[in-house]
DNA sequence: TTGGATAAAAGTATCAAATACTTTTTTATT
DNA sequence: AATAAAAAAGTATTTGATACTTTTATCCAA
């Protein structure tokens, strides 16, 4: 009685990473993609990927990737899990389910594309309610409303252009900027990208990228009043600008 | 140059799935153990499991479990994705990798031990802000204090009695209750364990077992004002107890 | 059939938090 | 020293949350 249904899983584990920084010349919010070297989606732009070694957690795979993939030799940073993706439409060929990191960077360190890249960048993010923008120079991506997986497989995965990412990483996206705006209001892990220390303009120039708005919709006295109790304030004030000096504040506590 | 640091990891795949229930007698939130049936950690009692299957998702892997191990044999029901667990030290011997989902079942079905199990039993929760128990008669599982990975395994994992869940399976339990519990003023699917409809007296029930506090703590009116945008009335009450019919709500949308 | 008991719904008054807006403080530039 | 910029601090209004009270609907027993 073989059974093909009987045959178990035992796939290969890819783990993906979503790289978040901050520039704080522009003011924009960052992702990190790499263009893909090998097969399969040879060039397409891709979130950074590498397949799960043995006797390697998956924090270690995914703090491994950053070093490889750009270049990057760094200490630990804040890695969370976002989720797994399994289905079976992800990928073509040979079922590859891949667990989904973020990774949140202080400042925005200059790329170099490493093993299995041809190239990576930083691209500015710009999230809607429904769907967001990737932007650096002339490349741009932009997706359709994107709100469940069915959604996103009946609907995106048709058009086969390059200005798509590679497999479902536009769905990664989505499901990434939703978990970030819920944990706004009560665990804005996000604002790591800002480094040790950070102004409250800053924090509302973060919170305005994801929310889609300008940061002059977010007023200071308010945000204060409404977040404070997330940040602790680091002594001092410090910086070469006009106007009265910010107050510099760090996160308050940094877990899932 | 063989490095065994470069040798891909390619484990089976767990799928683990903490099913919920109510029951309505006694106004108890459930859980569904299963008593392991084989190697390893026989005996010792558990959240239910299978491996993954090829040409399988992962949801159809979770419902199959409810059909195998506790013989219920039911339409698709409403699972959701909570976590992914890869920490080497979960269990002896070869890496295994667990893909954690949670389904809410309406009413509480009555159990049969399947394949793999050599009892199944539904165990009453009851959840603190930091610690939780499962009863059933004499059979009791009470968790210290587990506020994060580390914390778990350097504290909990070390006293190896019978009254411990199976593997890391108290860990799982306790961040499955910490997600439920932070989803409950804006999507609390949980309440998919009370059926088609309930009364609000009903959800305050859950909502109590949750937070570890008294029914009668939570005002029916306030909690009527501030969570029935999560809900639509369903036309008509009834009931067959005494006092004024309660009206029926249903969940307005139900997705992650 | 009627009145008491029960339980939920509906209503109200108070309190706290969020929002919109204004004023003050601080510092760089001219 | 005057001015402009930017943040901090303050205020008034509005909204939402909480505590508590009253009303309504139903069952049951006298």
């Amino acid at each position: 009685m073989v059974d093909t249904a009987m045959i178990l899983e035992q796939p290969y584990i890819t783990i993906t990473n979503i790289i978040w920084s901050f520039d704080r010349q522009t003011g924009q919010l960052q992702v990190l993609l790499v263009q893909r070297a090998g097969e399969p989606e040879t060039g397409r732009w891709a979130l950074p990927e590498t397949f799960m070694r043995a006797n390697e957690s998956a924090d270690e795979a995914a703090l491994r990737l950053i070093k490889e993939k750009i270049g990057l030799k760094l200490a630990a940073f804040h890695t969370e899990q976002l989720a797994t993706f399994t289905d079976q439409r992800r990928s073509e060929g040979a079922r590859a389910l891949s667990l989904a990191y973020m990774t949140f960077l202080p400042e925005m360190p200059p790329l170099q594309a490493g093993y299995g890249a041809l190239a990576a960048q930083w691209f500015a993010v710009t999230a809607q309610p429904t769907h967001f923008q990737l932007h650096h120079g002339a490349l741009e991506f932009a997706t359709a409303a994107v709100l469940n997986t069915e959604n996103y497989y009946q609907q995106l995965r048709l058009p086969e252009t390059m200005a798509h990412l590679a497999f479902d990483h536009e769905w990664i996206m989505a499901v990434a900027c939703s978990r970030i705006k819920n944990k706004l209001d009560y665990q804005p892990n996000i604002l790591l990208v800002l480094g040790d220390s950070f102004t409250l303009k800053e924090a509302r120039t973060v919170y305005a990228a994801l929310l889609g708005i300008d940061v002059h919709a977010i007023d200071n006295s308010n945000f204060k009043k409404t977040h404070q109790h997330l940040f602790v304030e680091v002594g001092t004030v410090s910086q070469r600008t006009i106007g009265r000096p910010a107050k510099l504040f760090r996160l308050a506590r940094v877990q899932d």
